[in-house]
Parts: structure tokens; C-alpha cells; sequence
DNA sequence: CCGTCAACTTACCAACTAGTAGGTGACTTG
DNA sequence: CAAGTCACCTACTAGTTGGTAAGTTGACGG
């Protein structure tokens, strides 16, 4: 166990990976106040580093918002391929992936590319070609798990696969927003547990 | 036709009530831009005023999102009280009420309050309780319809009709957002014209 | 014709915005 | 051990933010 190419940078500056770091509060700051809610000087406070040292290493707002989206794509895809490996039911599958919206609302966050949604105007190309590649896959993901759950007669209901995941995603963003304003998760739950209900 | 009371302030400087006029730019910046999207300078410029003349009548930013919901509110309010006094069936006044988003989804717009609800966390007091109360109406008013309609037997839904409210709600205002950003108004078309029918 | 008042204006302000230039110390590598 | 590189820093910029103080203008009533 010597020196490891795959463990280098443990230097000891007991540095843990600033731009990670970063991108946990600027997430986190996304999230709760929006893309326009938040400063550079918001995240550098957190951190105890300089605006400068933000800059080496997103050196623009806009490309910091291109790699928040980057990782929570990633992660979210990573928590559908999980839904996946654990083969139950479509019906259960759907159940689950509301329970990831009920994750992020009881951490009092938004989906962080709804918020971006609600900003969309003020974005820049790249950060608005993430935010709908985000939501593509989503829908993708939820096309694949109702058109399985129609075969298998698990789930019923009447349209193109296409606008019920549309409708899915939308609902539950869009639920999310006002359980947010009403400081309650309860509420949402409700409405997603309906939504799943009526397939 | 002398000096009729009801009709004064229309002087030489042909000032079409300020106060209104600025109400109508910010209201197109906050359905687009959003509540942090926007500045006074913004305003200012589209209208050919200072900034200090909109202090003038609106002293504070807190105190024009206020206002802004406050006529934004009367005027939803209206044309719901519109569709009431048409008298048509339950299924033809939902289709109504989502004609509404329709229409200021076509204006490259988004809902005022569901712009509001994502820069929720960054609003004053007042303007956040502007918000809540707005959908609170939404709500009561669609309660109104899905009872009469289910009483009338032309809607058949389960649950409770509050929750079933509060998910039209949602999901028109999460439906209009993802809409906006694919640039695709049948796509919310699709979605509200589904959610109907499934009742 | 004088005073009042609404509706503006000019001229500020301190704080904050994203972003930059240029340096420093620690560590790596030839 | 010199040269480079990485991750940061101080110090700054130009422009913008919401907001204010102190006029100016023109209409209207007495």
C-alpha cells in the first residue's frame, strides 16, 4: 500500500476535494434560492476560501451550473439504475422514484434542475441544454418502466407512455414547488401517492 | 360631459397611470425572469423613467411583488368567477381553467405565483403569504367544481377533493414549466388535456 | 397669483455582482 | 536543485443592486 496513482492529492493540507465542496453549497444554494439567489461570495463564505479561489476552479457562474447539473444527473440516473436492479414491480418502481423527490423535499431542497426550469430565461445555451437533457432522461427512464408495467398488466392507463411520463415529472415538480411554499412534505406525498394510484 | 370626477388625471402629459404601466413591466419580467431575475433599472429603462420615480410609487421591491399579486390575484379570481357564470359542466370548467395557463404559456409566459413559489425561500413575509393565498383560491375554487362535478356525476375521481385539487395545481404549474423550457406549448396541452380526462 | 401637492427628476449611496491580474508557498518532477 | 505546477491568496475592476435626499415641474383650488 504504498504510493497508489488511484489515492494521489491526500496531501496534508487535509484539502477534501475544494471543487466538490463547492459544488455541495452551490447545489445546496440552488436548490433552495434558485440560480440567481446565490453568490459567489454566498459559497466562499461557507467555505472560508476567497471568490478568487471559486474562480480557478469554475471560473464563470455559468459553467459552475453545467457541472452542478453534470454531477445531479448523475446521481439521479445512478438512483434509477439502482430502482432497476432491484426488479420489483413497475407500480413500486414509480413509488420509489417519488420517493426521491420526498428525499430532496424533506432536506427542505427543490429538484435542482426544477429550480433551474423556473430560471430558464436567465440561463446560459449550456446550462439550458442540461437542464431539458436532465429531464429527458427521466422520461426516458419513466417511459421504459410503464410501458414494462402495461405488459405486465401491473399498471393500467390510457395515452402514450410519452405524456404520462411527461405528466409524472411535471406533477411531481411541480406538487414539489407548492409543498415547499406550504412547508409541507405531507402534501406532497398525497399527491404523488394519487398520481401512482390512478396508473 | 364637464369635469366628471370619475374620469380626472388624464393631463397633458398623456400619462396613462404609471403605476400600472410599471405593474404590467414587472409582471412580464417576474413570469419570466423570476423575482431575483429582474431589477428596477429593468423596468426603469422599458418604461423611460428613473429608478427613483418607480421608489416613488413602489418603495420597495418587496412592496411591488405585493402589489403584483395582489392585482394578478383579482384578475385570476375574475376569470374564474367568468367561468361560473357560463354554467357549463365540471369536465368543460377545468378545461377552461387550463386554458388559462394555455393562454399565458403562449405569451412566453409562466403562471406569476408559480414563479413566486421557486424564489419562495428569498421572498419577503408579505409577498410569501401573497402566494400561498393565491393557490389557496386556486384550490377552494377547483374544491367547488370537482364536488359539484362528482355530484352531478360528469367527474368520477377518488380520494379527497382537496387532494385532487391540489394536484390539478401542481401539476399545470410543473407542466407549464418543463413546457417553457422545451419551448412546446402542446406539450402542456397533452399533459392538462390527460389530467382531465382522468377524472 | 399664491400655496399646495402629486409626480416626477438629478445626483447620490453603500453594498454587492461576476470576474481578473498577479502573486505566494507547498509540493512534484526532471 | 531548478523549473514547473497546483491551489490558493490579496487586491482590484467595472458595472449593478435596491434605496434615498433634495430638488423641479406643472396643474389645480382658493
Amino acid at each position: 500500500m504504498g504510493s497508489n496513482a488511484a489515492m494521489a492529492r491526500t496531501s496534508a493540507t487535509a484539502t477534501a476535494d475544494t471543487p466538490q465542496r463547492v459544488l455541495d453549497v452551490a447545489e445546496r444554494l440552488v436548490q433552495t434560492r434558485g440560480f440567481n439567489g446565490f453568490s459567489y461570495a454566498d459559497i466562499a463564505e461557507v467555505l472560508g476560501i476567497t471568490k478568487a479561489s471559486l474562480h480557478y476552479h469554475f471560473p464563470t457562474k455559468a459553467e459552475l451550473g453545467r457541472r452542478l447539473i453534470e454531477r445531479y444527473e448523475s446521481r439521479v440516473l445512478e438512483a434509477l439504475a439502482a430502482i432497476d436492479r432491484a426488479e420489483v414491480d413497475a407500480r413500486e418502481k414509480l413509488r420509489r422514484y417519488a420517493a426521491i423527490y420526498v428525499e430532496v423535499l424533506r432536506a427542505n431542497r427543490m429538484c435542482l434542475c426544477g429550480m433551474l426550469a423556473s430560471d430558464y430565461a436567465t440561463l446560459a445555451k449550456p446550462v439550458k441544454d442540461g437542464v431539458k437533457r436532465f429531464f429527458d432522461r427521466n422520461e426516458a427512464w419513466l417511459v421504459g418502466v410503464l410501458d414494462a408495467g402495461r405488459k405486465a398488466r401491473t399498471l393500467r392507463f390510457s395515452g402514450a407512455p410519452a405524456v404520462v411520463a411527461q405528466t409524472l415529472v411535471g406533477s411531481l415538480e411541480g406538487a414539489m414547488m407548492l409543498a415547499r411554499s406550504y412547508g409541507d412534505v405531507a402534501r406532497f406525498e398525497a399527491v404523488a401517492e394519487r398520481l401512482i394510484a390512478e396508473l
